[in-house]
RNA sequence: GGGCGCAUAGCUCAGUUGGCUAGAGCGCAGCUCUGAUAAAGCUGAGGUCCUUGGUUCGAAUCCAAGUGCGCCCA
């Protein structure tokens, strides 16, 4: 068995590549997992959060896909039976809007005539576009979350890809199964009499023609500028007197119905030209979003808003005539601004559809709304923007919905689904409401009529189509519900869950306390087909709970439909029978919420409908995770509710564990996006390298990073954080994690293939083995201690942290840095058996541990270190599915004979004496390379004495001098100790008599007191109030260096260097001087590390030639010198004319 | 207006049973090393651990109030 030879440098991403080939080979994966069914290892259930399958996957999926596979395979070297399903989320308005964008479709008037004049065939041409969108990027994302080396039961072949997304290995949404569960708990939900139909005035999408939940009004808001007006209602019965409204949304004066004041507030009557207006108090002169505008909150371009008072005093003035209060004015009747309108004129409200329902449901008088016009009490009208007296349009927006049917008045519902006004409303009908030209047109005619008083532009936050981006209008439409009535059963569940971090818990509670009811339909095509069939005569609806029952109830429609998904336009063809009535019903034409189909999950994808045996095995799940933000409201709601109906009447919930994490950033913690250039692809980041543009708008040509690198970057952040995410921070860690563990694998290979190591031959017994290799031995199983106290508990970054201190600090920069020689050195023996044997343990060892979370660079070392190297590159044949991979290797467990703490510490207390006594040499500005002759330390404690007489040869080294030497102070005068109470074992001891105690032992004698703790005797201290007694453990010694020594001293410790040079010393300084400038020489000639040299040197100095020639062999072994030269070499000669403290030196040199 | 969270060096952040002189990386200044390392190491400057009050012998840490910021809800 050999090692092959390792380079320094290496183009990760091809390595990474490379992996993945001979994963495939070995058929790695496939392997494992039949070996845990094989087995029937403890379950443990994994369940997958569905990513989204309508664009690439990009470097912010990656986080939590990284730590999804991160704990599979934990527990998979664990030793777990696992699951291995993602999922894809396939159903919704988003991969609608996209097939759309495709096909350059702007209404749904253009979807429903994409084969002209057939709206069931261009229904049906856009559902399976919507279909062949999903799986196209269902691909894209399997193969690049198998390029992130997630090891899952992915769906490859075309084979896979063929096959309907029910029978694929991954989980679609779209599935059959998933659509038909659904069903089942809609129909229990219906059983429970919580399934309803409303109107209600709801944010709407007059491009997508769609309502916008509650849920997803969220993500779309942006801050826009409108035109505000000032408008005047005239006052009925009240000559000159008018109300001065204000509105950001002039087209629903149309629709005007009411004016609300606070009955609280005080009113002003004011004079202004011909009119009188009441308006609130406090509103005339408020300095309305003054705060927003000083913060730069704000629309640019916009100027700051004037008080009201201002734009009346600019048009002529204003005198105030008296007050009111706003209770006084309830009832008042005002003339409306469209009151020509024929809509106005409508009975029960408009259009006649609504009127029918206001009718029939009694939530106004039998008048039309122009008799309606009054003024209304609602508390929550304020006086800070506006003028006080709120304009009430109940079809146009959600509180005056609500406020109009408390009131009983007659609801006008103005437009269309495509935001366009209805017949009805005069010049306006046919025009759109958001169009720029409308409000023109709307502001001439109120001028025209006089009732316009001041137009400002008024910047707020707007809500938008978090999808398309258009600003969204209210409409008055009809929705279907699940009332969330039982919402206590859900917050009870919630206690069964462990959620990391914690406050998720509260933060989930707080949102169920305070949802809506659920709103479950969507006017559009793709997506759930809801279960629910309508007899529209009648008003009757039915919950279908399966397709077997619903062939059992259709008396058409049946035969068109078999065969085709649960979809539409398919299943809106069959037809169920009234029961009561015997009308025919049809399926409501909705689509369902999209987050009940990822809700569902737990009960579709683990077959709760058709294996319920398989169910009970893997539900619930042991583990979800996803980002936070957001998903309280979305996919945990969804898990959370569902479960508790599905296992109604003793609800369960889905998962025990909820692992949150927060959102990726760019490097500077900004948000990227796109258009900003600051957005990074996966593939970008994985393989091919990418660009983005920096603060100072200058392209910044990236490097990939490898799909590692990328995953331990996840990995060490802080999940509650934000994570900035970038080349800084990537290069950052490159530097100090990844190439400091490559390096020292590669330097462990390239000697053990030089030297011939045989990783299986007999150990050299741990207790044979130096401290070093002893030590670094022990702080391995510290950290596998770390590794198994962490991951279990979804701890990574704390592993993570503590594996860098340990690579970089301890075994890169300090074992391998400190034992160099003993690789190098030519003679074998136990000693250099030891230091491999040990070298290749941890490597070993790291590569397990590691496994998880870099699977390829992990798997890289194993392969090599098990002298398999070749298996990577080529097949074996036969032998390949015999090939161990590290991730079928269990995970490392600390073995405790191995702990050795005192000498864990001992080592630590050496680093930083070897670092103290590179401050004292640095404070006399002597470099390292100069040896000095000796050092004396004065320990403030037993660990730093105990670390000088272990390791005096290692602070010799480390420093360059000849001799360390303890200084005790029991001997002579140099050093006087002081005493202290330790604080934290005399503290819980003595409570609050701590403070007499110091007193009291500050008055003693230093001397005495150090050595009766030295001779482990205890201490009576006299105090007024009684005796105290210090046991020696309570008493912390500290040598304090005498008057007049320079030295350098650390929390008592006191290192006192001789700094004086003399002329053997300054001799052996400048041979390794010259050392140094042949082994550059050396390197500059591309030499190779065991080449051999004839070596000719010329120096001009006397004290340079005495120092070559008093170190002669010295510098023969260092620079594997062969031959020493008395002329100028011949041919092939390296040479270079060099200088050493100033003084010149010539050097040629010779591969022999 | 309600809920949740955060506030530690110029920047990005570690710091969980409360304990001695609060740490790291980047950046800055200086020095150095270099045949594993296109690397790296060392030293230094830089901190009212947001403010105030409380609990405690002792608070960055626990509690309360305030200020600022973020997210969620209304």
């Amino acid at each position: 068995m050999s090692f092959a030879k390792v380079e320094t440098q290496v183009d990760f991403p091809a390595q990474e590549r490379l992996v993945l080939r001979f994963w495939d080979r070995i058929r790695a994966f496939e392997r494992l997992w039949a070996r845990q069914r094989e087995l029937d290892l403890p379950r443990w259930s994994f369940l997958d959060g569905p990513i989204t399958a309508n664009n690439p996957m990009g470097v912010h999926h990656a986080w939590g896909r990284t730590y999804k596979d991160v704990f599979q395979r934990y527990f998979a070297m664990t030793g777990h039976q696992l699951r291995y399903q993602n999922g894809f989320d396939c159903q919704g308005l988003w991969v609608e809007v996209e097939v759309e964008k495709e096909l350059q479709l702007r209404s749904k008037q253009d979807i429903e005539n994409l084969v002209p004049g057939d709206r069931f065939a261009s229904i049906e041409k856009f559902v399976n576009l919507c279909k062949q969108r999903v799986d196209k990027f269902a691909r894209i994302q399997t193969e690049q979350s198998i390029r992130l080396g997630m090891w899952m039961d992915w769906d490859r072949t075309d084979e896979d890809w063929a096959r309907p997304p029910g029978q694929r290995h991954s989980y679609f949404t779209m599935s059959e199964e998933n659509n038909y569960t659904i069903w089942s708990f809609l129909k229990k939900c219906h059983s429970r009499g919580l399934i309803y139909r409303a109107y209600d005035a709801m944010p709407w999408c007059p491009r997508c023609a769609v309502g916008i939940s509650q849920m997803e009004m969220h993500e779309g808001y942006q801050m826009v500028a409108h035109r505000a007006v000032f408008v005047r209602f005239p006052l009925r019965g009240r000559r000159g007197e008018n109300l001065l409204v204000w509105t950001t949304t002039p087209w629903t004066l149309s629709s005007n119905v009411a004016a609300a004041v606070n009955p609280s507030l005080t009113y002003l009557k004011i004079q202004h030209g011909e009119q009188v207006y009441y308006v609130a108090k406090g509103a005339l002169t408020a300095n309305r979003l003054e705060e927003d505008f000083k913060r730069g909150n704000w629309v640019p371009g916009v100027p700051k808003l004037k008080p009201l008072a201002q734009h009346l005093k600019a048009k002529g003035g204003y005198a105030v005539l008296g007050e009111v209060r706003g209770a006084e004015m309830i009832g008042w009747s005002y003339d409306g601004p469209w009151d020509e309108l024929p809509a106005q004129s409508a009975p029960f409200g408009f259009p006649a559809e609504i009127a029918q329902v206001v009718q029939k449901q009694g939530w106004s008088e039998a008048v039309a709304a122009r008799e309606a016009h009054r003024v209304i009490a609602w508390e929550a009208v304020g006086e800070t923007e506006g003028t006080g007296i709120v304009h009430i349009a109940p079809g146009c927006g959600k509180e005056d919905f609500e406020l109009g049917k408390a009131e009983k008045l007659p609801p006008l519902a103005p437009l269309d689904e495509e935001g366009v006004f209805l017949d009805g409303f005069g010049p306006l009908s046919g025009r759109s409401a958001l169009d720029h030209a409308t409000t023109d047109l709307i502001l001439d005619n109120l001028k025209e009529k006089g009732l316009l008083v001041a137009v400002e532009k008024y910047p707020h936050n707007y809500p938008h189509c978090w999808r398309c981006k258009t600003e969204l209008l209210f409409r008055l439409v009809d929705e279907w519900y699940i009332s969330m009535s039982w919402r206590d059963e859900i917050m009870r569940i919630c206690h069964d869950i462990t959620w990391i971090p914690e406050d998720g818990l509260k933060r989930e509670l707080d949102w169920l306390r305070n949802m809506g009811d659920w709103m479950i339909s969507k006017k559009r095509y793709w997506g759930l087909a809801l279960p629910i069939w309508v007899d529209e005569q009648t008003g009757d609806f039915e919950v279908i709970g399966s397709r077997e029952e619903l062939r059992e109830r259709a008396v058409a429609g049946w035969s068109e439909f078999e065969g085709h998904t649960p979809h539409r336009p398919w299943v809106d063809q069959v037809k169920i029978r009234n029961p009561r009535t015997g009308n025919i019903m049809s399926r409501i034409p909705d689509v369902g919420n999209p987050w009940l189909d990822a809700g569902i999950v737990p009960f579709s994808t683990m077959k709760y409908n058709t294996d319920r045996a398989y169910w009970e095995k893997w539900f619930p799940a042991d583990f979800i995770t996803e980002s936070f933000p957001g998903q309280f409201r979305n996919w945990f709601y969804a898990l959370l509710a569902m479960s508790t109906m599905m296992t109604w009447p003793k609800p369960r919930a889905p998962f025990k564990t909820l692992f949150g994490y927060a959102l990726v950033r760019d490097q500077y913690g900004e948000e990227m996006h796109k258009s900003k250039g600051n957005a990074i692809p996966f593939e970008g980041a994985a393989d091919s390298g990418y660009v983005i543009r920096g603060k100072d708008g200058k392209e910044q040509h990236c490097p990939p990073m490898s799909a590692d690198l990328m995953r331990w970057l996840y990995c060490r952040a802080n999940p509650n954080n934000n994570i900035n995410f970038g080349p800084g921070p990537a290069e950052e860690l490159r530097n100090k994690f990844t190439l400091k563990l490559w390096n020292t694998y590669a330097f462990f290979c390239n000697y053990a293939r030089l030297d011939g190591f045989d990783p299986d031959a007999p150990p050299v017994p741990v207790e044979q083995r130096p401290h070093l290799d002893r030590w670094i031995l022990s702080d391995l199983q510290l950290l596998i201690q770390t590794a198994r106290k962490e991951f279990p508990r979804f701890n990574v970054m704390a592993f993570c942290l503590k594996a860098e201190e340990f690579v970089d600090d301890k075994l890169s920069n300090w074992y391998v840095r400190r034992n160099r020689r003993r690789f190098w050195k030519s003679e074998k023996g136990p000693d250099k058996l030891a230091a491999y044997q040990t070298l290749h343990t941890v490597l070993v060892t790291l590569a397990r541990l590691f496994a998880p979370i870099i699977p390829f660079l992990s798997e890289v070392m194993y392969q090599n270190l098990m002298g398999r190297a070749d298996a990577l590159v080529r097949s074996r044949g036969e032998e390949d599915l015999q090939i161990e991979s590290v991730h079928h290797c269990p995970f490392p467990e600390p073995d405790a004979a191995l702990i050795d703490a005192d000498l864990s510490a001992d080592m630590e207390a050496l680093l930083r004496l070897v670092s103290l006594g590179l401050a004292a040499r640095n404070t006399v500005k002597i470099k390292v390379r100069q040896p000095l002759a000796e050092l004396k330390v004065q320990p403030a404690d037993e660990r730093d004495r105990r670390a000088v007489e272990r390791f005096a040869d290692q602070i010799c080294e480390e420093v360059n001098i000849k001799k360390v030497t303890l200084h005790d102070p029991g001997l002579g005068p140099l050093a006087a100790p002081t005493i202290v109470l330790n604080l934290k074992s005399a503290g819980p001891k003595l409570g609050a008599r701590i403070k007499e105690a110091q007193m009291l032992l500050a008055a003693l004698n230093p001397q005495e007191v150090a050595a009766r703790v030295r001779q482990g005797l205890s201490l009576e201290l006299r105090g007024p109030d009684g005796p105290l007694v210090l046991e020696p453990g309570d008493v912390q010694v500290t040598l304090q260096a005498p008057e007049g020594w320079t030295a350098v001293e650390d929390r008592g410790t006191v290192l006192l260097l001789d700094a004086r040079i003399t002329e053997p010393l300054k001799l052996e300084g400048l041979a390794r001087e010259v050392v140094r400038s042949i082994q550059n020489l050396r390197k500059e000639a591309n030499l190779e590390l065991e080449d051999r040299i004839a070596l000719f040197l010329q120096p001009t100095n006397d004290l340079l030639a005495t120092a070559i020639d008093r170190h002669r062999d010295y510098i023969a072994a260092e620079t594997l010198t062969a031959e020493w030269s008395a002329t100028r070499l011949g041919t092939a000669t390296a040479s270079a004319d060099v200088r050493i403290e100033g003084q010149a030196l010539h050097v040629e040199l010779r591969k022999v």
